[in-house]
DNA sequence: ATTAATGCAAAGGATTTGCAATACC
DNA sequence: GGTATTGCAAATCCTTTGCATTAAT
């Protein structure tokens, strides 16, 4: 069990036994801790917000209204970033870069109840996340020796996946 | 003495020791080690590079070219942007979005021997350097549990400072 | 003489915005 | 009816590119 605070709610959350890999962090409810937060669920958000928290890879803007708008063909691209928007702000996706492994543009997934890296290889473009005790005990001294209260973190790093390590050793 | 590798050449290089005015964090000599890797230093990316290494903040690209323009009044935005894209490919700058505290421009500063987290301040927009064994501890877990070779690590937290979290409790 | 670096202006990609139209309570 | 959300198109911000010119060896 741990607490979580943001926008002045306080909410406690159980957290379950997490190893690693994409489908083994657990993510928080979107549409659940919205609505606790009183946030208006309108058709469109609500098939946006859903799109997120299905996907299983980490979705870029323009991903996100395609998907979205084999739901509903309306959607805009200005309500996608709106909502984007309004999901960062409530610190219930992160943002990442993937190292700008694509250009510029940036990702989203559902935030995890514990924070995890992004491993991105750069020959192969493969994303790995991985969670560890020592990056909560990073973050813990980030606190303690700083005085930093965290509120949201992204640990990326690029280099070369065991798969192509092992490649490149015969290229 | 480190040994680094970039575009499949394996250099072994010596590293002065620089002390910047942001932080006591050690930096590669940028113009020492574009030379030993045959690199030609021109008159306008001698003044880039220079003042990149100079710099006592992190560095936007428009920022630089503001600073460069003082020594060269003829250096253009797009020698700036190949000079950064030249230094990224070899290694020697980190490119850091700082939250995007300030619309998505990157950062650009020169690579330290060790590496380093970035603090950044939500609400005061003050950025903060820190080093730790810890983090150097989680690197090589990330090495060893993914066989994963780490070739640049990018950490941004996002929070407030000690100076904004006081403050705020009396908001 | 050949190759690399630069300037210029235009294009490009990603994101944001102003305003009118629409949906929600 | 009043407020929040959305669509549309244009604007904006940051970065990259094509091509002609200039500099470097």
């Amino acid at each position: 069990m741990d607490t979580v605070e943001s926008h002045g709610v306080r909410l406690t959350v159980s957290f379950k036994s997490i190893v690693m890999g994409f489908t083994n962090l657990e993510r928080r409810s979107l549409l659940q801790e919205l609505t606790l937060r009183g946030v208006r669920i309108t058709g469109q958000r609500r098939i946006l917000v859903e799109t997120i928290q299905a996907a299983s890879t980490h979705l870029d803007a323009a991903t996100l209204l395609d998907l979205a708008r084999r739901r509903d063909g309306r959607i805009n691209r200005a309500t996608v970033y709106r909502t984007l928007e309004l999901l960062k702000r409530h610190r219930l996706i992160d943002e990442l870069d993937l190292m700008h492994l694509t250009g510029e543009k940036h990702y989203y997934e559902a935030k995890t109840t514990v924070d995890h890296v992004h491993l991105a290889c750069l020959r192969c473009g493969r994303i790995e996340e991985f969670s560890s005790p020592l990056f909560e005990r990073l973050k813990a001294e980030i606190t303690r020796q700083n005085g930093f209260q965290i509120v949201v973190t992204r640990l990326e790093v690029g280099g070369r996946c065991s798969q192509c390590g092992e490649k490149s050793k015969t290229d």
